[in-house]
DNA sequence: TAGGCCCTGGACAACGTTGTCAACTGAATG
DNA sequence: CATTCAGTTGACAACGTTGTCCAGGGCCTA
């Protein structure tokens, strides 16, 4: 007859537990536990039979029933945006390093941009009891977060700012990198500035869009409505605005790009297009050196390590008030933004 | 007096449990557990009295124990090389899109292709009792894996084979891919092609350069030795390579880039180049096309996508022989590898 | 009205681990 | 020799949930 399963429902089989492992080590349950635990008290001669029926019955210690017992998971949370995004992947792999220099197993997801996932998500790793997370929203209202703020799980948002509820947050300094970014386009003589940006629900369009129009206040410059084109990074749509803004009777003679996707459509664009058109966009891109694209950085893995950092300092019973760290952003001059106006 | 701790050593504080809830209720634990779950047999009143109670304490249903209890996590484990490489975000996306459609949650890691960390990583997965892994091999020895994969987790091994052991597999078809890439610079023309790639012990890099191999042979070419150079991806070392075929007595003509981060490095040296040196990248890159590169491009999020749905049709229950399965490359003429010998 | 059935709700055990505590061993001490 | 003590070992409860099973009450039918 065969044998059967401890979970009818089961597709992970019958594992052996400590149980078996102790039955045939002739053992107690509890002196397998201390032999998986390296704990102290157990004889040379225990710890090998021990091992050994560990070895034979391939046993795994199953950290389900161990995080139900101690409390800790030892695993931290991370939500994002899209990980197929080039500056998220940098973020990630930054936090990940940080985790694993605390024992902790990183678990993730995409939100796609949409606060219902995001929830969803957030909450779903709250079920796994994470001990922290790190989220970069896509809504703007955490409120549901209260609880678990509540209850002790630490949270960090980043790149953009949580919605009406207390958190730390590790952010980019998306107006001055902006406002920096244009007043150098007016430096090399540029009045007619297009901007081609994300969403404005979007806390970081939004920035960026404000240091756009004070760099333009500042010199003096009055935006026109033509300017300014804001939307889904789409590449269709990002084409059409940049398009328009190109042609027409007055055209711009200088773009700057919201973020990474949208640079990308637009240097395709202007590499179709015969006048030369200076351009600085928000992000760092792979391979920009070479095609002469002056960009204004933001060090993903530094934002990503320093938020992990935080939640670590928290996890380890930091309860200072919420912090607010800004990162400074660079500009990198490699040639587009310095052509002067056509 | 403060409320004592139910867990001393817990960093998520009290969490509110079924029993609370139910106790605030009016009801049984049983009961609390219905609603949670949505399961029938509960008077419509009751479920309102349960969720106002769930609501008020701000409950959530501790997934640890209920994976203890159930025996599934809904979760699968990603083992990868470099999350911040451009290949494997796409990848890494289209596996998290195929578990949520799933309702699984996506665990993942990176090996930094060390061999201990990849072993280190799976088992840490595995000891959470992940559902499933796709592992993006770093070693060539996986038998540490035969515990779990007679315990019934399924396994599938990605962009590269298992070593001496027997699972899915979804690989690029390198060796045809690098063939053909080569054999196009010979159409063109060239006869003394240089080939840089990663560390011959990577799977990929070995067939890339059995395909570069076959494509001179079969144009009657004795490949020199000076040609070829194996070792880290380390701009450095790639750079001081290409360098070297570059000068020297009887250059070579043309380049294969053995993957994308090679061919990034190789076009920088390439731009600072005077002659016009053919070029073909395994790999596509982001802007390649404005760059004129002609690679051989592979589709990370199919491979991703194919992987984790051989994952979860295992999963759900198939059980025929280990596959392995091929996708094919393609290649993308863009200009660098149109050019003829200089 | 008695009998049966369905619907709702709750008591209890079990999942695999770890913390607590007590029991046992053998040796060292008075 | 009795006593203490350190060092091992194991029995047991608990973590929070879900599956099983049974009890009670209301309703329908004969």
């Amino acid at each position: 007859m065969a044998e059967t399963a401890r979970h009818p429902e089961s597709r992970y089989g019958n594992r052996p537990t400590m149980k078996d492992v102790a039955a045939r080590a002739g053992v107690g349950l509890k002196t397998v536990s201390r032999v998986v635990n390296s704990e102290p008290g157990v004889t040379p001669d225990t710890e090998r039979r021990v091992q050994e029926a560990i070895e034979a019955l391939g046993f795994r210690r199953n950290d389900s029933a161990r995080v139900l017992r101690k409390g800790r998971t030892a695993s931290i949370g991370l939500v994002l945006e899209d990980l197929a995004d080039p500056f998220y992947g940098p973020l990630s792999r930054a936090v990940e390093e940080v985790a694993r220099a605390h024992g902790a197993l990183l678990i993730n997801g995409s939100s796609a941009e949409d606060p219902d996932r995001e929830q969803e998500l957030v909450l779903a790793l709250c079920a796994r009891r994470v001990d922290g997370l790190i989220v970069i929203p896509a809504g703007d209202d955490h409120r549901y977060l209260e609880p678990e703020i509540k209850a002790g799980i630490a949270t960090v948002f980043v790149d953009r700012p949580a919605g009406r509820v207390e958190a730390d947050m590790v952010l980019s300094d998306s107006f001055g990198g902006a406002r920096e970014g244009v007043a150098h386009l007016v430096a090399h003589g540029h009045r007619r500035i297009g901007f081609i940006g994300d969403q404005p629900r979007i806390h970081t369009a939004k920035e960026r869009l404000r240091g756009y129009h004070e760099a333009l206040t500042d010199a003096g410059i009055t935006v026109e409505d033509s300017w300014v084109s804001l939307g889904s990074t789409d590449p269709a749509r990002v084409r059409a605005a940049a398009e328009t803004m190109l042609t027409g009777p007055d055209p711009v003679t200088a773009l700057f790009a919201g973020n990474n996707r949208v640079t990308v459509t637009v240097v395709r664009v202007l590499a179709e297009c015969d006048r030369r058109i200076a351009l600085v966009g928000f992000d760092d891109i792979e391979l920009a050196d070479l095609l002469g694209i002056t960009v204004i950085s933001q060090d993903a893995a530094a934002v990503g390590r320093t938020a992990a950092e935080h939640l670590f300092r928290r996890l380890d019973g930091a309860d200072h008030a919420p912090a607010r760290v800004e990162l400074p952003t660079r500009l990198i001059p490699r040639g587009s933004g310095e052509l002067p106006p056509a």
